[in-house]
DNA sequence: CCTATTGTTGAAACCGGTCTCTAAACGGAG
DNA sequence: CTCCGTTTAGAGACCGGTTTCAACAATAGG
């Protein structure tokens, strides 16, 4: 393997200094055009790249973002959505050249570790920070160091943080309404994790539907579990052999809701004859699952493409109010729902 | 948001010398501890961190490790291999300090670049290349500026790279005999992309099972996807449509087997009363299909967190002969094949 | 022909660390 | 008291880029 060539080996090769190598690597004027295509030509030979590293110390720009993920290791494999996010944000902030650089946490810890590492160092020019929890402690160190951050969900207690979010609350809140408009009354809502930004709006908007309909919400049919397919599965197996009365169950995720499905029909009820199921998060397989699985729709894909584009803007300082985006939710009905 | 300290005005508010604070913070022999001391007070004080790219380029090294995903868009979205292998990755990295720098890739042209990208640059002080192809080129990237890169399954025309890999001819082979022994004979089998390692280790279990059988392969038998929920959906309902027999499938990923299943249930077959149907990767969500799905075991975070400790090896220089690692591959039987 | 202007170029400082090399201070032995 | 080895500390080079600034050549204008 040939040792890297530096700028100054090149400059070296092409007679010229290394300010000129400088100047045409990166396209800026006062070069003599004879003096560049010498150049342009010495690095096309010896497929010269600049160091990335050393460019980035010089501009104190690192070209770099950092994905933070809060969920355990449990949750991020069964979480979809995470998947969807990536993608979104990957593919625009690859085709802006930027690169994205994941930190994931198992624990409390290790998130903290791993916030503190991206927001001293350095080492990123901006993070994306996932898995929101109410008066997150984490966002401290970022505002603490100036590390521009963009967070999915918004990030209660900090109003003047970036954030890119659905309408959670009123997706729970029309899911809702449409279970009771279909004469459900114990709706058993699976959530997420309580102090989790998003499942505290479903939990308003489920509440906000039931107010609507003049009925009172039993808090008995508010669970908070993890997102997981599992705790969909065991809820609804426990809720069962409770004999807790139950016509509907909306779970939080799409994934929770196949959980709650596969339980009710062990249990022998027909998900979308007997008992209606709705999920949240509208996955890939959500029209594919048995039935195809009603649930409210969120544009997964496009919120990463927003991050990425809101954290690139924030990065370049050319903001000064707080950047937000909130995307609609949608209720799409497939045929996990029936009349109660 | 206050200036973030560099080590010289930490040693001057310490009343030391550069040389003296990088000592300190790399925990290096050679400073007295009292003064030790004094300089942990300051760091501490002004929750000093130093900078991670000025490190990295003095020590050319940056502590950061590529991960490169060949799947396209699509691909990714469907393919919880991904997802799994990424966590085991992920973790183990992280708990060495370690950051993975994501790159993916929607096209043929944005994946070469993004290997460039890692090749050059110095950016990284490895990678990792997932979803390798016969003969992959891009692979010349990286052998010719020397980064070091472990791929995960075995690069065929690369003798001398090191990878990780499952056994996968030896899975494949494993649960065709299966299905043979269960009487089947008609048995559609659902690759991945034909120049995917991977699925060129596995026709060519399943070929070794029929041939130990003693029965010739009808090749009409044998199509090429891209491990999809949709492939497996559609190449299915394809089969069924033009009246091609057919008493099992085998699929080379569980999320086709996934797919074929539910065209086969459309169908109005009975997966595992009177079709069979077994996946590739027992992926989390394998055992909670309906039915419980058969399928071939990759023990896959295991092979994320073994690529990560490999590339660390090969990072470090301390390892001459090829790192390979095969892991063992194992049928689970469930419920959805019975006796043909 | 001289001066002002424009276009090219290179020398050198700088980004924020690490590390080598040298020197000062100290303590013990002779 | 001198000599020598051992700590301890700092000065400065270096990693590989970018950028400022000054110098120089060529051209235009008077």
């Amino acid at each position: 393997m040939p040792q890297k060539l530096t700028i100054k080996e090149i400059a070296e090769l092409a007679g010229v200094s290394k300010a000129t190598v400088s100047r045409v690597i990166n396209g800026k004027p006062g070069v003599n055009p004879e003096t560049r295509k010498k150049v342009e030509q010495v690095i096309q030979a010896h497929s010269y790249a600049p160091n990335l590293v050393a460019r980035g110390l010089s501009l104190r720009q690192t070209g770099n973002i950092g994905l933070i993920v809060a969920h355990s290791a449990k949750r991020l494999s069964s979480h979809l959505f995470f998947l969807e996010f990536l993608q979104g944000v990957s593919r625009y902030l690859t085709k802006k050249g930027i690169r994205l650089t994941l930190m994931t946490a198992d624990s409390e810890e290790d998130y903290e570790s791993s916030c503190l590492n991206m927001a001293q160092g350095g080492f990123v020019d901006g993070a994306i920070i996932l898995g929101i929890r109410k008066n997150d402690r984490r966002l401290k160190y970022f505002l603490k160091t100036g590390v521009p951050f963009v967070t999915v969900g918004r990030p209660i207690g900090y109003p003047k943080a970036d954030y890119v979010d659905s309408d959670n609350q009123g997706g729970a809140k029309m899911a809702t309404e449409y279970l009771l408009r279909l004469g459900h009354k114990e709706i058993l809502f699976i959530n997420g994790p309580r102090d989790h930004v998003a499942s505290i709006a479903r939990e308003r908007g489920y509440r906000e539907a039931f107010t609507a309909h003049g009925i009172a919400v039993n808090d008995q049919y508010i669970v908070h579990e993890d997102f997981s397919f599992e705790s969909g599965y065991e809820t609804v197996r426990a809720a069962l052999a409770q004999g807790q009365k139950l016509s509907a169950v909306f779970a939080a995720s799409d994934l929770t809701a196949m959980g709650a499905a596969t339980a009710l029909k062990e249990a022998g009820l027909r998900v979308g004859k007997d008992v209606s199921v709705v999920g949240f998060d509208d996955i890939p397989y959500a029209p594919l699952f048995d039935p195809p699985l009603t649930t409210v729709h969120q544009p997964i894909q496009k919120m990463g493409q927003e991050t990425g584009r809101l954290i690139l803007i924030r990065a370049n300082g050319a903001a000064h109010s707080p950047l937000t985006r909130v995307f609609p939710t949608q209720l799409v009905v497939r045929e996990s729902t029936i009349r109660g």
